[in-house]
DNA sequence: ATATGCAAAAATGAATTCAATTTTGGAACG
DNA sequence: CGTTCCAAAATTGAATTCATTTTTGCATAT
């Protein structure tokens, strides 16, 4: 058997490969290579398959009919509309959130916010990124909705497949550090409503943010299908 | 071949088999007989066996390890849970919809109300749900976001699943209604906070509602895992 | 030299086969 | 009479096999 046990197998492959999409192991646009990856984790293709329907259903890759897999490619509207539901989920999350947070989780909360402005005041982007991640999962958290966070997790992995990490202006930074100290404030105050309009004005910057930014920087050229492939064709004779 | 061809057959059988769960029948809690299945669509185990990881991963089914799948059980918190994330995206919708909604489609929502408020005048309860769920959903197709959509018909078809179509008290039946004469008001007038508003409030009072009549009315006792099972033991004898 | 056509190779979709776990039926025992 | 244990049957999870479609490589014709 292969060294990781068994005991998963279906789960496991599931897991791994959405985070190898998400993580931009597998580019958008990137045909998904059946044989290599059974190779690689050592298991048949019937797992294999079963896991990149589930992938599909969540909208991670197209299935092309007797055309394999792909990795989908997010258009500006996917981004604009994932963004927008995205606040809209956030939005009920921290209304519900202010209705039951406790005090033991607000501070936990500050303590990353915290953490969170050192790693701004220190031009730290990904630092700040995992931080900002981990405050909205919070926020989600105490919302006690199960579904919701479901949901959310759901969506976000579909916008983190966008990874536009590379790019945040200065301005727009500082903005979305101001936006955040009135997400904290209006936490602390339980203040559903205004937390609500916050965090769907947040979210909205950063859609704009986002598009006007490109969101794709970092796509391997090399990946891109809509590149012209050669055929049946050798080097050009250098005589 | 089968009679009906074999051009789809993975995508029919998924959307075969989740409807086969959302209308009932495959209540909450039934094992999903494999083999029987497989003899009823005249389909091997493999594409029926990812149909059933499709339908686990949207919630419809559970599928425990060595044990097989069963039709997942809502209880009352999943439901609560499920109508709150249901009113976000609603009222997300609602707003959106207002910023863009044509006058020829608030016409054609304003009829779909008046054919309801007839059925509501006639107490015709399967007929005006139906025309209920054809407003909604003409509302969200209104939004113009398909990932909302999407995600929107997701919730639906898992809350749909506890078929509590039974009980719904004429004065609650009657302040629905009511709430539907301001959601189509606050649709002609484009104001979406106040649609917002109503929508989440609407969506909240059916979960009360809900919640309250028990939610699994129609459920067949003859499903139920719960019930224990005689295991090597005859009858006992009369004499 | 380029384009067209055809056969070989590869990849996909599904059925079948195989191994392992769980459930069932009944016999032996207390 | 009830309980416990064990073997047989059924069920599940995964690998392999088979048929079909698509892609590729090369030969041929214009």
């Amino acid at each position: 058997m292969g060294s990781a046990g068994n005991a998963m197998l279906h789960d496991e492959l599931v897991a791994h490969l959405r985070a190898m999409i998400v993580d931009g192991v597998l580019p958008p646009g990137t045909r998904v290579p059946e044989r290599e990856l059974c190779a690689k984790f050592e298991v048949s293709r019937t797992p294999l398959r079963e896991a990149l329907k589930v992938l599909a259903a969540e909208g991670h890759i197209a299935l092309l009919p007797n055309k394999g897999a792909r990795v989908t490619r997010l258009t500006t509207r996917d981004v604009e509309e994932l963004f927008q539901v995205s606040g809209g989920l956030e939005a009920l999350g921290g209304e519900l959130a202010c209705a039951r947070i406790t005090d033991a989780e607000i501070a936990e909360i500050r303590a990353l916010h915290a953490e969170m402005a050192q790693e701004h005041a220190r031009r730290a982007l990904p630092a700040y990124y995992a931080l900002n991640r981990r405050i909205h999962e919070a926020i989600m958290q105490a919302s006690g909705n199960k579904v919701l966070q479901g949901l959310y997790e759901q969506v976000s992995a579909r916008i983190r497949r966008a990874r536009f990490v590379a790019a945040m202006p200065f301005d727009r930074w500082d903005q979305a550090m101001d936006e955040h100290e009135g997400i904290l404030n209006a936490l602390v105050r339980r203040d559903g409503a205004t937390l609500a309009a916050i965090l769907k004005q947040h979210l909205s910057n950063k859609s704009k943010q986002v598009v006007e930014a490109g969101f794709a920087v970092e796509v391997d050229a090399a990946a891109d299908p809509a590149a012209p492939r050669r055929r049946g064709r050798r080097t050009p004779p250098a005589g």
